[in-house]
DNA sequence: AGGCATGTTACAGG
DNA sequence: ACCTGTAACATGCC
């Protein structure tokens, strides 16, 4: 999925388009999503402002006046579209584009005031929608797991220490764990290892106090480079209003498999393996 | 045709 | 209980 860059690109553009909207009518093409859209969400969402629009970890957040919250997983291929009156523009940012907009994956569409129209279209629909009351968001049952934002200062040294020491599992599970940090995911896993020159299997407790403050270092550095560059985007999308994020292009590692090790003077080469089958690359070099 | 894909989760086995 | 690997979910690309 989009992992918390391509996440909070998305955040930040559903705050500039349609914060502060109305929900006029919600159309609902397909609930069998992850989890079906609960039979309630049109009622309870239909005819609500958007107040304010969050992210934690993966998870968007839509808050609504009436006090309720839409929570929304992109899981892998989730996206979200907005098309305006002016320009029919399909303006979103998301990490997953393909060559055409596909009709039959749009699953939710929301129309708002102004003329705005939200759609959700996810292709392996392992994404989610639900709405919660805001007060009890915390007891969510996805939302209370969630460990720190890697990019709050909750997400320390110390904090790192103290769980590292408890865990037994490797560093790279260790990262994508969202329990310990919400928010990282493959890609980002994979290059947050290379910058710090850790071997993925390395175990969590075995990692020294400046491997773990390299860490906690690249891991906000890299999230923010990517926000700015507006995620990471995979696939072309031909449409000429979609906007593309280019943090690909600064990949290091990921999806590097037998090509040189990209740092200065190392002239190793990344290999490609599998942890908990999830494709891993790092350089057999520097990431001893 | 078969392997692979940004995520999460249940299950089996160690 | 914790860990890992495997498979499943649904779909499309190479």
């Amino acid at each position: 999925m989009p992992e918390l860059p391509e996440v909070e690109v998305v955040r930040r553009s559903l705050d500039n388009f349609i914060a502060g909207l109305k929900i006029n009518k919600v159309r609902i093409f397909n609930r069998n999503l992850r989890y079906k859209i609960s039979r309630n969400f049109k009622k309870v969402v239909q005819g609500q402002k958007i107040t304010s629009i969050l992210r934690k970890g993966k998870f968007l957040l839509i808050r609504l006046k009436n006090k309720k919250i839409i929570i929304i997983h992109l899981g892998m291929t989730g996206k979200i579209f907005i098309k305006t009156k002016k320009n029919s523009l399909a303006f979103v940012t998301s990490f997953y584009y393909e060559r055409k907009f596909i009709k039959k994956h749009n699953h939710l569409m929301l129309n708002l005031s102004n003329s705005v129209d939200l759609i959700y279209n996810d292709v392996r629909k392992f994404g989610f929608i639900k709405v919660k009351n805001f007060q009890e968001l915390n007891l969510d049952k996805h939302i209370s797991k969630l460990g720190p934002e890697p990019l709050s200062k909750k997400f320390n040294l110390k904090y790192l220490i103290g769980k590292c020491n408890k865990s037994k599992k490797n560093i790279k599970n260790f990262l994508m764990d969202q329990k310990y940090i919400s928010g990282l995911g493959n890609i980002y896993a994979n290059e947050i290892l290379f910058s710090c020159s850790i071997n993925p299997r390395k175990l969590s407790h075995n990692l020294s106090v400046e491997q773990l403050s390299k860490i906690i270092n690249n891991t906000k550095k890299i999230l923010k480079v990517s926000i700015q560059l507006g995620g990471s985007s995979i696939r072309d999308f031909n449409s000429a209003t979609g906007q593309k994020g280019l943090f690909q292009e600064n990949f290091k590692v990921y999806d590097r498999g037998n090509k040189s090790c990209l740092k200065r003077k190392c002239g190793g080469s990344v290999k490609k393996i599998y942890i908990s089958n999830r494709s891993t690359f790092f350089c057999t070099k520097c990431q001893k």
